[in-house]
Formats: C-alpha cells, sequence, structure tokens
DNA sequence: CTCCTCAGCTCCTCAGACAAGTGAGAATGG
DNA sequence: CCATTCTCACTTGTCTGAGGAGCTGAGGAG
C-alpha cells in the first residue's frame, strides 16, 4: 500500500491561495483595499509574517501591489496567465491526465499527417528510448519524452506542439520521481518498449485508430501508477 | 514635469530585484539551489524575513520554487509566456483542433465522473442554449459555449476547466464570425441541437465513447467550416 | 479659505525563538 | 562486509514582539 503524503501544503500557500481566490472570484475588484495586515492575518488564522509573505508572492505574480503608509491594493484581477506556475500548483495527476487527451489526440493526427522526415525523426527517437534503456532513470526519461515529442510534432499543430512543451517540465520531474521510487526498470529495463514500437509502426503505417490507443495503453498505465503514489 | 519618486524602494524590491537579476542573467541556472536564508541575508545585508518576503515574491512569479527542509532552487529563468497572445497569433483552425481533442477527452472524463450537481447544470445550460436559438449570433455562441463548459468543468480537472478557459475568447470570436459570414442559423436556429442533446444524454448515462462521439461529430463539422473559409 | 499640526492608521524592517522536513554520515545489526 | 537504522547539522516554516517610516483626514491657527 502506497501511502499519500499527509503534509498538508505550506501555510502561506494556503493564505495566498485563499486570496487569490478573492481576488480571481471578483469579490475584491480592480482598485480594491485589502484589509490590514493584522486584520487579515486574524481571520485566516496564520501569523502576521506568514500572511505578509501570502501579499508578497501575490504581489510578485502582479496581482496586488502594496503602498507603504497607505495599504494593499488590487491591481488585476487574472494571473497574468501564467501556465507554468499553474501547472506546477496542480495536482500531476491532474496535469498528466490532459496531457493524456492532447497526446493521443495529437497521435490520431499525426497518424495522418506524418510526412517523411517525421517518420525518420520517429524512428530515430524510438532507437534513442531503447538506447537509454541500460542509462540512469533521468536520461530514460529524457529518451521517453523526446519520442512522445516527436509524435506530437508529427501532428503538424504549432498551438498543440507548444502546449505539449509547456507540460513537459512537470511530466519530466514527476516521471523521474516515480522511477527512482518505485524502482520500475530494474525489472524492465526497457519499460514500454512494445507499446512505444506500437505506437511509432501505427503512425507511420496511417492507422489513427491503433496509434491512439497504443499511446492510450502506455499513458494510462503510467497515470495509474501515479495516482497510486500520491 | 513629472519628478519621480524621492525615496529608494523597499528593502524587499530591492532584494528580490538583485535576486532577479542573479537568475535571469544566467548566474543561477535552473536547478541550482540557492544559499540559505541566514546566509543571502547577511550577503543583502538585510533581516531573514526581509529576504523572505522577496524569495517569496519571486516565487509568486515562478522563479523559483522552496522546498521545506531543502533549500530554494531556481525553477525558470524568465517570467513565462503569454499564451493568450499566443493562442491569437495562431491559426483559428490549429487552435480548434486542439480544442477539439481536449475537449473530447474531456467528455470522456465527465460521463466517468459527474455529479448530480454537474447534471443539473448541464441540463439547464442545454435549456440556454435552445432558448438562445432566437437570439442573435453573439447570445447563442455565448449560450453554446457556456454548455461546452459546463461539459468541460464534469470532468472535475482543474487543469483541464483552465485549459478550455484559456480557449474561450479566441474561440467565440471565431465562431460569431463564422455564424455571421456563413448565415448557416437562418436556415436553422437551434444549430446542432440533436447532437448537443445526445452529448448531455450520453454524460448523465455515464457513457464516455457515446460522449466522445457525439460531441466529435459536433466539432469535426465546425471545424471543417472553418477550413473551408480560410 | 489656506496652511499646519497631529493622531491614528498603514506597511516596512528587524531580531529571536521554536517547529518541522531533509539528507548525509555514523552507529548498529545481520 | 553489507544493509538498515539512528543521529545530527542544516534547511525552510511559523509566530511574536518591538520599533521605524509613510499616508490620510480631522481639526485648529492664521
Amino acid at each position: 500500500m502506497p501511502l499519500g503524503p499527509v503534509r498538508p501544503s505550506p501555510l502561506v500557500e494556503q493564505a495566498a491561495q485563499r486570496l487569490r481566490e478573492q481576488i480571481t472570484g471578483g469579490h475584491w475588484p480592480v482598485g480594491t483595499r485589502l484589509p490590514g495586515e493584522t486584520t487579515l492575518a486574524k481571520e485566516l488564522g496564520v501569523g502576521r509574517s506568514t500572511l505578509r509573505e501570502a501579499l508578497r508572492a501575490l504581489a510578485g505574480a502582479g496581482l496586488v501591489q502594496p503602498r507603504h503608509g497607505s495599504g494593499v491594493f488590487v491591481i488585476a484581477t487574472e494571473p497574468a496567465e501564467d501556465w507554468p506556475a499553474r501547472l506546477r500548483r496542480a495536482a500531476v495527476t491532474d496535469v498528466y491526465e490532459v496531457r493524456l487527451g492532447v497526446e493521443v489526440h495529437a497521435a490520431r493526427l499525426a497518424a495522418q499527417r506524418r510526412t517523411p522526415e517525421d517518420v525518420t525523426a520517429l524512428r530515430a527517437a524510438l532507437d534513442g528510448r531503447r538506447a537509454a534503456a541500460d542509462a540512469d532513470d533521468t536520461a530514460f526519461v529524457d529518451a521517453d519524452i523526446a519520442l512522445h515529442a516527436a509524435v506530437v510534432a508529427a501532428a503538424r499543430n504549432p498551438v498543440l506542439t507548444a502546449l505539449f512543451a509547456e507540460f513537459t517540465p512537470v511530466l519530466r520531474e514527476a516521471l523521474i520521481d516515480l522511477l527512482s521510487l518505485t524502482g520500475l526498470r530494474e525489472n524492465h529495463p526497457g519499460h514500454g518498449d512494445e507499446t512505444h514500437t506500437a505506437l511509432v509502426e501505427a503512425v507511420t503505417a496511417g492507422t489513427p485508430d491503433a496509434a491512439a490507443s497504443a499511446l492510450r495503453t502506455d499513458l494510462e498505465a503510467t497515470l495509474k501508477l501515479l495516482r497510486e503514489r500520491s
């Protein structure tokens, strides 16, 4: 039994989240002066310095602006659309789930559109993943992600490619953690080689449904592992 | 003559600026562990609380990430990218294509997870879309998007919801244009009512494949229209 | 009416203390 | 000799108390 983490997030982040909700939720429109530090700290049940750090985090994100002697004011209601930060805050399983949907769709499109250049790139990435079977976890994860990125690139949709790139850092970290914690590769060095080969073959052959199902199999297995650990 | 401020900026901001320069200047690449709080505070000549607030501001901006007991780490060297702008620059068909993949996946999840509240919200949104059949194009598009947003919300994945929200503005504009240019609704006021009803029913019934295929039918029809016009 | 003073609010900064998590090396057991 | 467990130094997290400095509006002096 994997036992998820017990610890709650730091108080600072909880406080920042609560305040953020007030702002993005429209309760405190632009121009609002927030209640004083002592008041807010008491309301949220945290110390004054903790609250100050939470406010400072929001200021760093561009939501509020403190004015010495006058108060803290709301200057924006949207988090400046900072996706990397948002993804880092989110639960890994939620991120992975979205990645699954995006990439399965990409595989489908790739099977319809791949060019000869895409095919050679895919084969090279697949070879790279095999070559990394004996390497350390980090190198293996990088090779794995490179293959997946090649599939997405073959879909020939720049928005899709950019979106996948946004997910990469979080993915990389989560997968490296997963491998080092589970020791998954010790028994199966080339873990997932069959499904990945099937994926590349399906994209090459131009069969969308086969590509989608091969990829779905691989990703759902990993997602299951991630869920068990969190 | 505007006369700038005479007083120096708060120490917190000065400290944050100094640290930011170290990061964006490349002296501390991604993955670096910053010196400890006490060390940094001494080096910059400020108190520990002040330094902590400066670090918290950088964390809010997504540059660093503190890990309890371990240290503060650099996780990015530039203040994030602007997705809304990127989506606006991209081809509408590319955006719509990604939206299709994301939302079909969301529909699948929604069919597995929808709560009774989701179901009532879905029915209300469906009624809203019907009621807007006689309204102008803008109101109809808004009602349509509200229904789709309700489906995504029922998937109960915050990342997915946020991602869809990112697409909404571009979508809205493109669809309004499409309707006014094609005059599509003049002959079929409740355009797409059958497929949307089928979608809501499938999500309610909890049949992922049916929900996915109903939605795919609707979205691919629109995507085809978009392609023809561009 | 204008200007000044001032009290009461605000944020800013520091110091000190203790709690809690992490990781490496020492000590222990086989 | 190896693997496990324990210990400890070091890290960030949290709170409290104390002043410092800036802003704002009320009220008095001219």
